[in-house]
DNA sequence: ACAAATTTAGACAGGCTTGTCCAATTCGTC
DNA sequence: GACGAATTGGACAAGCCTGTCTAAATTTGT
């Protein structure tokens, strides 16, 4: 495991200032001396884990958003695979639940470090997110008035059923995470659909 | 300001590690000595802490949940209403915004400590909030599915625009509040309200 | 194989924090 | 005013952590 990487479990698990150096060192492998001959002192290496964090995670976004399905065959399956890849891929694993814990912890402490991932990272994602919903609603699949709002609320409802699980920090089973992500599109797509279903289908919906 | 007061203050502006019994004596005004005559050691005054604002945010939590609208005038307006006040009143305030830090900085270490929040809290909140929604159903007011889902959906939805300011720590503004309540109320009526138009789903709803 | 660069282990100083002890002072109550 | 209880300030030991230094060992490049 390379030195940010350690340093980036060590600095989640006990907080910056519980962090300890030797305690990275070990986790990684390396003496104590070479952490500080690659990364000058503490902060330092904060700031190089926040950002490999956030390049990584926002890389991840951006790929995940790529697959959002412009030309759905099955709206409702398609939107709930589209959220379960983006839990999976960037909210629930090993980056997205570090970054997400660093900034809870230590975001007001490093306004202009986490600015650049405010910035970089959800503003662009809703934007882009936000385009793909109107793409979706100009081709007639869904009934949008505001698409930056319906896409916040879509990553909301997607995620409903998951907030207690991230706010401990734990990582939630493949099961729940595709319940909530069904659960959340069934009522989103109740909100926004076009309701051009078979009324047999709408019942189904109504008693889901 | 009692020495809990502060002294949650002070875990959750700087973290269990960084935290200082030097100032959070200071802050609340008495000397060191005094907090180890109260609170003997530190990670007992932290049990304490923990345990202070679990009670206070549950009893605000709960004094909001008494004003449901059981019977809605205008069943958009009163939601509305009861969102605000549940994000004023429980989530943004003083109480919730530190417990929650602390929870999320904390909890992984403190497992039974937090165990006992998350079962009379969030377990607690939902299930109440879902027998609300349930009577509203019951009472024609909404097409609800299950209950419970819907709960959960519902406090998503009207937090939907406030995520990134409840990471970084923040204080969302009234208007900030009065908006996400207002867009997520909105979506959760599109998606559960009785519709007029729609005589499928009226059907639907007569035999729920 | 050799030389340069990197890594390692360990010691070390300096600073900070916790928790204890104690004598002096203040406070609450009668 | 008097007396017991609580509070205060300060000193103090012990431990931990950061960051530096050095000399030896190891790896790397040629």
């Amino acid at each position: 495991m390379s030195v940010v990487d350690a340093a980036a479990s060590v600095f989640c698990r006990e907080g910056y200032a519980g962090a300890n150096i030797d305690l990275i060192a070990a986790e990684a492998g390396v003496s104590r001396q070479t952490v500080y001959n690659h990364h000058g002192d503490k902060e330092n290496l904060f700031v190089a884990v926040v950002r490999d964090l956030t390049k990584r995670c926002n890389a991840g976004i951006f790929a995940t958003i790529a697959t959002f399905p412009d030309q759905p065959a099955d709206l409702e399956a398609d939107l709930i695979g589209f959220a379960v890849r983006m839990n999976r891929n960037c909210i629930c694993n090993r980056d997205g639940r570090f970054l997400r814990k660093l900034i809870q912890a230590e975001g007001e402490r490093y306004p202009e470090l986490f600015a650049e991932w405010r910035e970089q990272g959800p503003g662009r994602t809703w934007s882009a997110l936000a385009a793909r919903f109107a793409r979706l609603a100009f081709a007639g699949h869904l009934a949008i008035g505001d698409p930056d709002v319906a896409a916040r609320q879509f990553l909301a409802l997607v995620n409903a059923e998951l907030q207690i699980t991230f706010m401990l920090g734990g990582m939630p089973t493949e099961e729940e995470v595709l319940r909530s992500a069904s659960n959340g599109v069934r009522t989103f797509l109740a909100a926004f659909g076009r309701r051009k279903t078979s009324p047999a289908r709408q019942a189904v919906l109504a008693h889901a």
